[in-house]
DNA sequence: TAGGACAATTCTGTATACAGGATGAGGCTT
DNA sequence: AAGCCTCATCCTGTATACAGAATTGTCCTA
């Protein structure tokens, strides 16, 4: 690397993603879900290699996955701007989710699924069950259920075996308030918090249970049931938007 | 541009899309449907640089592109293979492509259409009536069939008024065994053909009718079942496989 | 003869130079 | 004063050079 000069910004260099621009695709994502990028705002290659210490090249392929993934707009005069969202959209990026989880829960149940996995996805539920016995509801314990929510939809994906619905499912992950936790934490200001998770759990098991039994619309019906949940949140974050636990709502605008 | 050696294959210049980019997404993407590249060979990019007379940027966007849509596979050491396809994962195409257009239907049945939709989608259907009643099945018949079809189908998409859906749709449906007219020629060889289309052409107009009395649920229905149909030429095709009529079928293969 | 190690080649990831086009400001004209 | 034209600036798309990594072929050794 013949640029010592440049590397501007090395500090937070926890991050030790592999190549460059899968850094830089990381980065600009934290960047536009902080609101370091204004939303709406186009977004200048040259300003990013200053700030992210770059070239352009690794950036451009950045820019190009994150409009894929629909955080980014492309412009018709070339170029990307930072998307924004209506309520609305948000809701309809959900609502997909949801009924994505369902056509693999009804998969899974259809086709069957291995012990292992129905396995791995009970000791996770447990998991889930002993963290809500505790009763207190510390932001350790919160982070604690997002992980194991996140996990216990990752092995749902899992069960249907379908590579192309896994990465369908990934991709409407992909934004972050339509991922399975993405609104998880508003709920930790409402005095009511832990019941909202405690409903949650009790649709876990009741979908784990309809696979292994295999009833499979049964399975479909719960998982789209169960993604009403972050719609709820999505309306309690609207109402008292904290960027700080729900990152990327300043992004979520009454569009014009 | 100083490289006038290169440039060897200017042949079937019909296309003219706008940046090189595009144009090497293009025609790659033909390469691949058309089996010039093998289904599950490494593609090197200098070996393309010379086949499509372009530089490394615009091809490297190109495989981008292409792996993210899913005709290619990205290697763990970097670079990309041609992707190939089990039944099953075609199959699974097909119901992600039916989930998405019955979720389609669904949310436009619910939120009521603009009539200007309602009509574009019966003057379509209007046309496809047309096209049955005159018997003959020729090849022009057929392709305008295709058309109509696609047609009817963008509509459709176009009525859950999503973005986000709309999106997602495009992108199912970019695997060209799972778009909706997919696998429509296979039936052109069978004695039968007609009767399908006149099925499908029955299910569209019962889907349009539900949509407009805004029966939510048997709208889902029926455009989750008219996907059937094309999970049943799936079969024929794999059966009697003719790469000239559904481009690509050499990219599935029996898995390993 | 088979296995392993080393070297050469090839490829990808990255940086950067260059050109065409879009955008915005400023001055000129009516 | 308002609108239009022109010019300058910036930016994106493209080409290419360079370096590190991976792969492959070959040779040596057990």
């Amino acid at each position: 690397m013949p640029s010592s000069t440049l590397r501007i910004q090395d500090a937070d260099a926890a991050e030790e993603g592999g190549t460059q621009a899968v850094k830089a695709q990381q980065r600009l994502r934290e960047l536009i879900l902080a609101g370091d990028l204004p939303a709406g705002s186009r977004i200048a290659e040259l300003a990013l290699v200053e700030r992210l210490g770059m070239s352009r090249t690794p950036i451009r392929a950045a820019l190009m996955r994150l409009g894929q993934e629909g955080l980014l707009d492309a412009l018709p005069g070339g170029g990307y701007a930072v998307r924004t969202f209506s309520e609305r959209d948000v809701a309809d990026a959900i609502e997909l989710r949801g009924t994505l989880e369902g056509l693999a829960a009804r998969l899974a149940a259809e086709r069957g699924v291995r012990p292992i996995l129905l396995q791995e996805a009970a000791a996770c539920l447990d998991q889930i069950d002993q963290l809500l016995r505790q009763g207190g509801l510390d932001d350790e314990s919160f982070s604690g259920y997002v992980r194991l929510n996140a996990c216990f939809h990752k092995l749902l994906s899992e069960m249907a075996d379908s590579a192309v619905l896994t990465r369908e499912i990934e991709r409407a992950s992909s934004l972050p308030f339509a991922s399975a936790s993405g609104f998880v934490g508003v709920q930790a200001s409402k005095p009511d918090a832990r019941d909202l998770l405690v409903v949650a759990q009790h649709q876990h098991r009741q979908v784990l249970q309809a696979i292994a039994q295999r009833e499979a619309g049964r399975a479909e019906a719960l998982m789209r049931e169960h993604s009403r949940i972050a719609r709820h949140n999505l309306g309690l974050a609207l109402q008292n938007p904290q960027p700080s636990v729900t990152p990327g709502v300043q992004l979520i605008q009454n569009k014009r």
